[in-house]
DNA sequence: CTTGGAATGTCAACAAGGCTGACTTAAAGT
DNA sequence: ACTTTAAGTCAGCCTTGTTGACATTCCAAG
C-alpha cells in the first residue's frame, strides 16, 4: 500500500488525502453520519410499529407513484418477500394503495394514500431539516464535493437507478 | 419552507442548493452509498458465520486496542445484551482476547489476536479499497467538502466521540 | 388453441441482530 | 457494612433480512 506514506507527490499535487489514515477517517465519518441520518425517521416510527424498511418503501413510492413491484424492489436492494411483508402491512393500514395493472394483471402499481402522503411528509421534513442544517453550516462548495464523493462511490448499477430517479424528477 | 422555492438570494450567495429538491437527493445519496460502503466487507463475512455486528466491533478494538467493553458500548450505540451476543463469539473464536484490568478488575480490556488482526486487515482493505477509488476520482477539494457534511451531521456527542478517536490517532 | 415457461406476487419458516427486563458476580467507593 | 459500578448471562420479543414452495398471469412455440 503506497499510500501508507503519504508523502508523494504525484503531477504536483499532494496526494495527502490518500493516506491509510485519512481513509479510515472517511470511513468512520460515514458510519457516525449515517446513523445520526437515520435517527430522526426511527425516532418518530418507534410507537407506530414501523420501521427503517416502512420509511424506505413510503420514500420511493412517493417519488415515482404507480411504480410496481419489481420496480421497488431493485432500487430497494432487497428480496421481494422482505419488502411484501412492510408492503402489507402499509396496505393494511391504509397508507398504501395497490392497484392490478391494466395492461398487465401480474403487476401491482403502488401510490400512496393521503394518508401515506402524511407519514412521508412528515419523515421528509425531520431528515430534510438535519440536511439542510448540515449544508448551510458548510456552505454550497462543501455540498457540492459531498454530493461527488457519495456518488462515486456508488455500484455503477446503482447510480443508474439513482441518475434515473434524479432525472424522473428534473 | 421557505426554500422550496429556491429562488432567493441572501447576501449575495445563491441559496439554491438548499432546495428540497437537492437536499432530497442528497437524502438519496446517502442511501444508495451507503449500501455501497457495507456491501463488500459483507461480503466477506458471508459464509464466515459474522455480520456487520462483528466488524463494527473488530474496527473499533483495533482502533483502540485495550478499550473496555462499556466504551465500546458507547462508541457503537447499542446495549450489551447485543454487543455481548458478537463479543463471546469472537472471544469464542479466538480473533479477540479480553483480559481482566489491572487497576480496576471489573473491567475488560479488549485486543485482537494476530487473526483478529488478519481479518481486520482484510476487511478495512476492502472498505478503503472503495473510498480510495472515490477520492481519486473527485480530488482533495470535494472530499474535503465530503468531510465537511459528514461531521455537520453527526450528532454534536458523537462527533466528540469521532474526534477523539482521531486525536487518538495523530 | 393449447401448453409450457417466465414473470409477478404471496405465504411460511428461519436467522441475524437490534431491544427490554431481571439477575449474578466481583470490585470499588464511601 | 452498604451502595454503586462494570461486566456478563438468560429469556423473550421485534424488525428485517433470507430461502423455498406456491398461485396467478402472460406470452410464445408447437
Amino acid at each position: 500500500m503506497a499510500e501508507a506514506f503519504g508523502a508523494q507527490v504525484q503531477g504536483g499535487e499532494s496526494l495527502l488525502y490518500l493516506t491509510d489514515e485519512q481513509l479510515r477517517q472517511g470511513i468512520e465519518a460515514m458510519f457516525f453520519a449515517y446513523r445520526a441520518f437515520t435517527a430522526d425517521p426511527d425516532r418518530i416510527l418507534i410507537g407506530m410499529s414501523y420501521g427503517r424498511a416502512h420509511h424506505r418503501a413510503v420514500h420511493f413510492i412517493n417519488c415515482a407513484p404507480g411504480t410496481t413491484v419489481n420496480n421497488l424492489l431493485n432500487i430497494l436492494g432487497v428480496t421481494k418477500q422482505s419488502l411484501n411483508r412492510v408492503l402489507r402491512t402499509l396496505v393494511e393500514d391504509g397508507l398504501v394503495e395497490s392497484r392490478v395493472g391494466r395492461a398487465d394483471k401480474r403487476e401491482r402499481h403502488l401510490y400512496l394514500t393521503r394518508e401515506g402522503e402524511e407519514l412521508e411528509r412528515q419523515l421528509s421534513d425531520a431528515q430534510r431539516a438535519r440536511m439542510r442544517s448540515a449544508y448551510r453550516q458548510v456552505g454550497p462548495d462543501a455540498v457540492a464535493g459531498f454530493r461527488k464523493v457519495l456518488e462515486a462511490m456508488m455500484e455503477p448499477e446503482m447510480y443508474r437507478q439513482y441518475a434515473r430517479l434524479r432525472e424522473s424528477r428534473g
